[in-house]
DNA sequence: CGGGATCTTGAGGATGCTCAACGCTAGTGG
DNA sequence: CCACTAGCGTTGAGCATCCTCAAGATCCCG
């Protein structure tokens, strides 16, 4: 064997700790409908449908929030839940026998959770920091579907966009340099911050160099040294609290494809 | 830069290899309807329709054939067409401006090609050997879906089921030794081939040592390497033609995932 | 202020890549 | 009919990247 991967037990993860009772509206108005008032609406599932269908949702969902390091789903466990993210960060992972482990995902507000396969979750899922979910059960949500046309349409759309977004990552996996990963990497996040209306030019890591390293298929020193490189070349500046700058977009797209 | 893959200017592909004339019905019975006779309507997206409905896709098909090597689609063209695959072997790939190639599938019968981003493809698409093909203007299937909503509940499990395989790849690529990506491989044909009623005992490999590297993230030669390692291990056992025999799929198995 | 986790840095080594040569097969044309 | 060529697969020698193992630095929270 060899090829790096965390390979610690996953070890202590808080009790169960998910939090059901304090669960808050994602955007705490004082409307009779909370999903009408979301914030990720529009970046969500939920962007497909009327006030009037949201209003059905309403009745089957049910929002909970999650703690650091606490799993969410469990790989091989029965699909009996999907999720929407609406704040935090999620990681989506899977696991070798050894314990080797492959992050396929970082998750943000706005996506969508729950793929399964035979009704058996494809993949785990833990909180990265404090995350708030609307959860749905899968049985009720699929009568939804079945009711409204459009929404099955916007989750095909975006089950279509994860695989381009998965094509991409087998490329970085399988052909990339660790630099070339590393700069990826930024350049992801900073998209993301762009879509969502954020500075694209400095980000925030809520995750580990451990995290980093199972998503890219490299040790967490190796990240740690790549990331070194790229400070003392200028290419980012490390700032207190996991942000990130990047002074030069370009200059870090033409870095991640090695041109 | 380093990290092999394939520099070729992928070369020769006979001029365009596309062939609209001569294409025959998948499973050339004496019906008026081909697509109800259809050999691989079960394995695919068809399966989901009734022979009346089957009436309504066999209007806006074109069957096509194409020659070895002849490209089928490709990366960031207008996706105008879908396409359903009815025999041989498809491969999709995606290059780094440098020219290294990042295989991310290969399609058999039955698969379905053409998943799209912003109406542009995000792969490009190659015969491997030669290839028939069902093809469907995207706006009118589009319509299709619109009409038969279990047509696209059918599309939607399909792009799920790719999704976890696209899991399962990332995997491999981020964490696995050259021995368990190439065992891994042979497992992924071999279960193909039971799916489809074959001896999964016995695998043909349509594909060149060039295209199984760059599907898995090696060389050619370390996958020539792997091959010859494995055979006198007694794992494998090369028969001409690329055909290989599993003489044990459990040790298989244990070899692909480092048990 | 102490202790655990995370991050960084270092030294050494292994896996898989690069470059190169050779064998094999099939197709071509003299 | 057979040399000739081109493509593909195999094998070898050397080496670079990234991993492993280890220790020290930094941060965070009680």
């Amino acid at each position: 064997m060899t090829k790096g991967g965390t390979k610690e037990a996953l070890g202590r993860a808080g009790r169960s700790g998910i939090d059901l009772t304090a669960a808050p509206a994602p955007n705490p108005l004082g409307t009779s409908n909370p999903c009408a008032a979301c914030s990720v609406r529009d970046l969500s599932l939920c962007g497909a449908l009327s006030e009037a269908e949201l209003s059905r949702l309403e009745k089957i969902v049910t929002r909970l929030t999650v703690e650091p390091h606490a799993p969410i789903i469990d790989e091989s466990e029965p699909a009996r839940y999907l999720f929407n993210l609406t704040g935090g960060v999620v990681k989506l992972y899977k696991l070798l026998p050894d314990g080797r482990r492959q992050i396929t995902g970082f998750l943000y507000e706005g996506d969508f959770l729950g793929i399964a396969m035979n009704d058996t979750y494809a993949y785990s899922a833990e909180a990265v920091n404090q995350v708030s979910l609307c959860r749905f059960p899968r049985s009720d949500l699929e009568k939804l579907l079945d009711e409204f046309p459009h929404l099955e349409k916007r989750l095909l759309g975006m089950a279509s966009n994860e695989l381009v977004q998965a094509q991409d990552q087998m490329v970085l996996l399988g052909r990339k340099t660790a630099k070339e990963k590393v700069c990826s990497f930024l350049l992801l996040l900073s998209r993301r911050a762009s879509e969502r209306g954020a500075d694209g030019s400095a980000i925030h890591l809520a995750m580990s160099r451990a995290d980093i390293g199972d998503y890219l298929g490299l040790t967490t020193e190796t990240v740690s040294r790549t990331f070194t490189t790229l400070k003392s070349n200028g290419v980012i500046q490390l700032r207190e609290a996991g942000v990130v700058v990047l002074p030069d977009l370009e200059q870090l797209e033409e870095l991640a494809e090695g041109t």
